[in-house]
DNA sequence: AACGGAACCTGAAAGC
DNA sequence: TGCTTTCAGGTTCCGT
């Protein structure tokens, strides 16, 4: 599932693909990756000779700048950018498809996504950016993590601390994945209410969140430019403690438990998460 | 108003 | 064996 990690990731790719390129030919494969009502056709004409000039990316979300307006671009569960010849066959569930060319280069830029719960959303010159974005709360890289005032936003908080971690207006991009890891490296119970942190655990859980981030960033460095998420089959599953549970816990060895909270697969230490 | 749950999707895996 | 159910999680919507 992508992250903010993996949306980074998407980034940087998409940075090397994309910017600075010129758009030749859009396709819109799918009109559901689209906003209610929007034709495919009418986003078709608009990306048509458009010139790329950068890609942005806050929390999740990611910002494809171009001459006349931008695109916001959502992977959802299963999306990913992927980059091919402008001959090579449609990929297996492509949505989207950008050719593009930068000089003497010709490139095609697919963007796939299996269960469509991405989203592409092209904003006109002029129009103000989608709410989606422009309510995100800080950025863990691109703003860092201010523990004073996350504390304070944190304090106002009656709900669980895991699934207020979820929320993109706390902090923007981290998903069930990243609060999973975050809690379990700062010691945190998912359960505790937020606003019963102290300062000090709020800055454990600062760290053990910039800390997960970090080592998903070095391990796609690795993979090359076309990463694979965790759920996917065969997928290896690098992380310390989600997808492990019933296994020792890495750091007390009592075995790690799941339990649901608010709807969503939480995999904790009842030993050393308090 | 805040919160839980369902819906949106698809395919793999588990259950029967 | 083969059909049915469950599960995965990002976001939004709906009902309580």
């Amino acid at each position: 599932v992508p992250e903010l990690p993996e949306v980074d990731h998407a980034r940087r790719m998409l940075d090397t693909w994309l910017a600075r390129t010129h758009i030749e030919k859009a396709q819109v494969f799918d009109a559901r990756i689209l906003d209610e009502g929007v034709k495919p056709a009418s986003v078709v004409r608009a990306l048509r000779d458009r010139h790329v000039e950068a890609i942005e990316r806050r929390g999740k979300w990611l910002r494809i700048v171009l001459d006349e307006g931008r695109v916001f671009s959502h992977l959802g569960m299963t999306g990913k950018w992927v980059s091919g010849g402008v001959r090579d066959d449609a990929l297996p569930f492509e949505r989207i498809r950008l050719d593009v060319i930068a000089g003497r280069t010709r490139r095609s830029v697919r963007y796939v996504d299996q269960r469509l719960f991405g989203r592409f959303v092209l904003v006109r010159r002029d129009k103000p950016d989608i709410e989606a974005w422009t309510s995100l709360g800080p950025d863990p890289l691109v703003d860092g993590i201010d523990v004073d005032e996350l504390h304070e936003k944190l304090s106002r908080r009656k709900l669980a601390i895991k699934p207020t971690l979820l929320d993109q207006t706390v902090l923007a991009g981290i998903g069930n994945i990243l609060a999973t890891e975050g809690l379990h490296a700062a010691r945190i119970d998912p359960r505790r209410s937020a606003r019963d942190l102290s300062r000090k655990e709020v800055s454990a859980l600062a760290r053990g969140l910039r800390r997960s981030i970090d080592t998903s960033l070095s391990l796609q460095e690795q993979e090359g430019p076309v990463i694979t998420y965790v759920e996917e089959p065969g997928a290896e599953n690098p992380f310390t403690i989600y997808g492990h549970e019933g296994t020792p816990c890495p750091r007390c060895r009592k075995p790690l438990a799941k339990m649901i909270l608010a709807g969503r697969g939480t995999v904790f230490c009842a030993h050393c998460q308090r």
